[in-house]
DNA sequence: CCGCATCAGTTAACCGTTTCAGTGAACCGG
DNA sequence: CCGGTTCACTGAAACGGTTAACTGATGCGG
């Protein structure tokens, strides 16, 4: 039996002061009372150590105080820094996230967000590994749902936060380019689930309005195995000149990979990542790599999913722009 | 207003049925009905799309299905790691965690704690940031508690899974010892905030053991003022031959001060970290540092937990050992 | 002085479960 | 055939709040 400890209710408060539940109910909340009255109920609950129940406040009022978070995959260094930074601005606000990692399998994650749903989150806050899939405007229809990265499918979540992938690709591959970079590698880890990535389409359109010659290789997610990717490509006979990679632990594995062939950083090979690990910086050589103003973005998306659980939206859509910072890795 | 879509409760269930709420709640937990009935009611409840209503549950029940994980500062490695394995493994056994860091703050991890209990999670995990504080043995009288680390001042959690940090200290310095090293400087991230760490003082006690002329530093947490630390301390004219840092991303920050220095690693200071970050293999050279197994510490933690919520505990105690990982770092 | 708002509270229903205390009916050994 | 169990289920009271509808003062303009 969790909790056995009797706590005091809010009867026993009506009790103590002489008034009805009801009126300490909105005492307690600084509604329709007197001021007076409002100062003896919370002298009362003081006392006896009165602390609302958030179960019953939620069966009642129909709201937990409870954002789901959905993350696609919280191995990433990006995914766990937005968890933590979500987590941390809700609290401030005196909700609570309820953190949910799909472990990069669309299916788990539609099957987590129903659940979600079920468990009666006020709102969800969704980075979705599958955007098109139906269930994200379906879900919208009926519990607020702020979707970041990539859009959803038919603008269907009340808010978003889109940071452009799109623009982070031009930095990396305009930046390559004018290092003198032709033959580019480029290890995007969502290839395999989402064939049709508009940030993947990009690479390519990019590629050929700057007359690149790119490689899009799907990379693994964890480090050992990125590097046996890595290796393979870099020791082939037509080696790429430069490699830029979707995010900055995948580069570490490029990393790895000179290291174990003997390649020269950035001299053999130039590396560009993505994301901006704090680690990234301290790197032999510093790795060059696309920066997004994380902070920004958690402060956006909580936002907005409060502002539309709260039924006051100001702004349906924030955008983000990243910036490359140029370090040695590229030269 | 969320949720606004009405959904089936088991009150039209019963009614679809011809049964009583009581027979149906019975029946689609599988207790006090006969077989036919309960396939009958999961046939209807199906029909109907009904799922129980969690909050009404847990305001009948007493239990949330939640357990609360207050973590001392998240942006830690390690405790990521924790966090991430934690969430996954109690959503495999049903219920959800609730993550919350109280980032390095002794007294906002009390005021945390209060809260997770107010909020009525059925149980707590926590790696306390000050285990002496009189509220773990409080708690742990209302609310089942697991702990995650040294141990709680007399024994009053439930549970405790003990990662023996002062093992890990042994097998660092010996190691170190073993490779020559007498003047070692040691980076502890929390020595700040609890002077009396135990694994601080076994620094010591094992200094004298093995006749080591240690320097105990206090390293900031992030990584650049990591790096300036490191550089104020091997910039000077007694430097010491090897450091060792408490965790790995403090090592990170030391290789960042070499580098600054035009330092040869492991030529001229030895490094050895903690935690077996995944990056650590893959630095120049890679880092040897104390791996800790953190999927049996997260598996130790929610068994235990679990145990304790349905109040069959069958250990009160699991202590993981780590290893050494030697590497080039240390020559 | 009347009619109408407004204010400060009260009453009671309600949120959707679980669970305790029954209640017949079937079963069973003697 | 009878007293006692067991079984399958019912009824109603929790659980601890919120909220819509109502009530009695009080204030106020005309």
């Amino acid at each position: 039996m969790p909790n056995r400890r009797k706590r005091a209710t809010i009867r026993e408060v009506a009790q103590a002061t002489g008034l009805s539940p009801a009126a300490v109910s909105y005492a307690l909340r600084g509604i329709q009372t007197s001021e007076e009255t409002q100062e003896r109920v919370r002298a009362a609950a003081e006392q006896l150590g009165y602390e609302a129940h958030p179960i019953a406040r939620a069966l009642a009022s129909g709201r937990t105080g409870m954002v789901g978070l959905l993350c696609g995959s919280l191995g990433d260094y990006w995914q766990q820094s937005l968890a933590v930074g979500i987590g941390r601005e809700l609290l401030a606000r005196e909700r609570y996230a309820l953190i949910v990692d799909a472990g990069n399998d669309p299916a788990r994650e539609l099957a987590l967000a129903r659940q979600l749903r079920d468990q009666r989150v006020d709102g969800l806050i969704v980075q979705p590994l599958d955007p098109s899939a139906d269930l994200w405007s379906e879900l919208a229809e009926t519990t607020p749902v702020v979707s970041i990265g990539d859009a959803l499918r038919g603008d269907h979540a009340q808010g978003e936060v889109v940071f452009d992938n799109r623009r982070g690709v031009t930095l990396a591959l305009e930046h390559l380019h004018a290092h003198g970079h032709r033959r580019i590698a480029v290890f995007s880890p969502t290839l395999a689930s989402t064939p049709d990535r508009p940030a993947d389409v990009h690479v390519n359109a990019e590629a050929r309005r700057l007359g690149l010659d790119v490689d899009l290789i799907v990379a693994p997610q964890s480090l050992p195995e990125a590097t046996e990717v890595a290796v393979r490509v870099l020791s082939g006979a037509d080696r790429p000149s430069a490699v830029f990679c979707f995010s900055d632990s995948i580069a570490y594995g490029v990393y790895g990979a000179t290291r174990e062939l003997g390649l020269a950083l950035p001299g053999d090979v130039a590396v560009c990542g993505y994301d901006n690990h704090p680690m990234s910086a301290l790197l032999t050589p510093p790795l060059t790599t696309v920066d997004w103003d994380i902070d920004g973005i958690v402060d956006a998306a909580v936002r907005l999913i409060v502002e539309v659980i709260d039924g006051t939206p100001r702004s349906r859509r924030v955008v983000r722009e990243p910036t490359l910072l140029a370090r040695a890795s590229t030269g």
